[in-house]
DNA sequence: TGTACATCAGTGAACGCGCGTTCACTGATGTAC
DNA sequence: TGTACATCAGTGAACGCGCGTTCACTGATGTAC
């Protein structure tokens, strides 16, 4: 059963966002290609028309994942609306279409060369658009530095949040970094 | 081949400790009962006369890595030695002995009940050890709330740096980290 | 203390199952005329 | 524009392999006398 040309493309399409969401829901080891095509309304036997593996797959969609989101540009919010959106608890209990880099990160240092090196250069790009957006008055090198820094404790929080079973440890968590992260370095 | 009931014992400490090193190492679901098995000295088949899952182990051997050593009892250094032991080279690129929360985080999330318990529990135990080690003079809710943020920070930091597959990338993110969580709330 | 027997920790083969990957086939698409 | 054929995206069965778990067996330990 052959498809356009443009279905093809959309096919695609679909099966990246599918991975995207389920590797940052189920991880990497517990996605299987069979879940994801069908999430994506194939079966799992045309994957390899589109990707030479899983690996090429996840390499691929965690790129996807990190790219900043064509819809809006280069509108992106104050540190504090960022912040306090970054941790939340909707965020925090929508990992599938949230932070990768939360998501991910502790997994993704044993990952194959390709997928690590999209990790790179996805916390490349968010690192360049929170130094510009955020902190663009400041001085280059604090800047970076100091978005460096408020990236990690964002990260931090999120994953601890997250991985803890305690409800009200959970908040704490968020409620501490916000107090830590939101409003203290800019303004 | 029967073996003597401390030898019995000594044998699941040996479990224990390599599970937690390999876990540490590798992941959750990349670890395999049989090769902890063999890093402990035995076989896989005895496995499940000390333990009734893979998942057990991995409840108990966190529970373990997470807990104080025994060692040096109250003896924890101030804030920046602290700080600049746990963002140091040697932690990033040792994460076998290292802390459990930065080299599982992100995949704690998606454990099973008992996992992460100890997780949480560990998390607990730590953020006790840093309360009172290192800002004993504070008020305690504030306090807290401090030593939540500045773990975060040190987690998240920890985790990028492993994650990056850029040296100097990695280096920076370490350095930027110590700054601004080394010396900064202290004193 | 010595002996006979029951216990049981460890061994290694085997079982099921799931997953990544392959492959022969299908039938709609795209193209050459 | 219409027709014949080549292409090739998707299907679903099948293959290998690894892993968690089970189990019959072994032989040293522990215990009852």
């Amino acid at each position: 059963m052959r498809v356009t040309r443009e279905q093809f493309q959309e096919n695609r399409r679909r099966i990246l966002e599918a991975a995207g969401r389920l590797l940052r829901e189920k991880g990497f080891s517990a996605v299987t290609v069979a879940e994801v095509m069908e999430a994506a309304g194939l079966t799992h036997g045309g994957f390899y028309g589109h990707f030479a593996s899983k690996e090429d797959l996840a390499a691929q969609a965690l790129a996807q994942a990190l790219a900043p989101a064509p819809g809006r540009p280069g509108a992106a919010p104050d540190l504090a609306g960022f912040v306090a959106g970054y941790l939340s608890a909707a965020h925090r209990d929508r990992p599938g279409g949230g932070c990768a880099l939360a998501a991910l990160g502790s997994e993704a240092a044993r990952q194959p060369a390709p997928v690590r090196r999209a990790f790179t250069e996805g916390l490349e790009a968010r690192l360049a658009r929170m130094q510009e957006a955020v902190m663009p008055q400041a001085l280059p090198e604090g800047d970076r530095a100091a978005a460096l820094a408020t990236m990690s404790g964002l990260v931090g929080a999120l994953v601890l949040a997250r991985a803890v079973d305690d409800p009200a440890l959970s908040d704490e968590i968020l409620a501490a970094a916000r107090a830590a992260f939101g409003a203290s370095d800019a303004s």
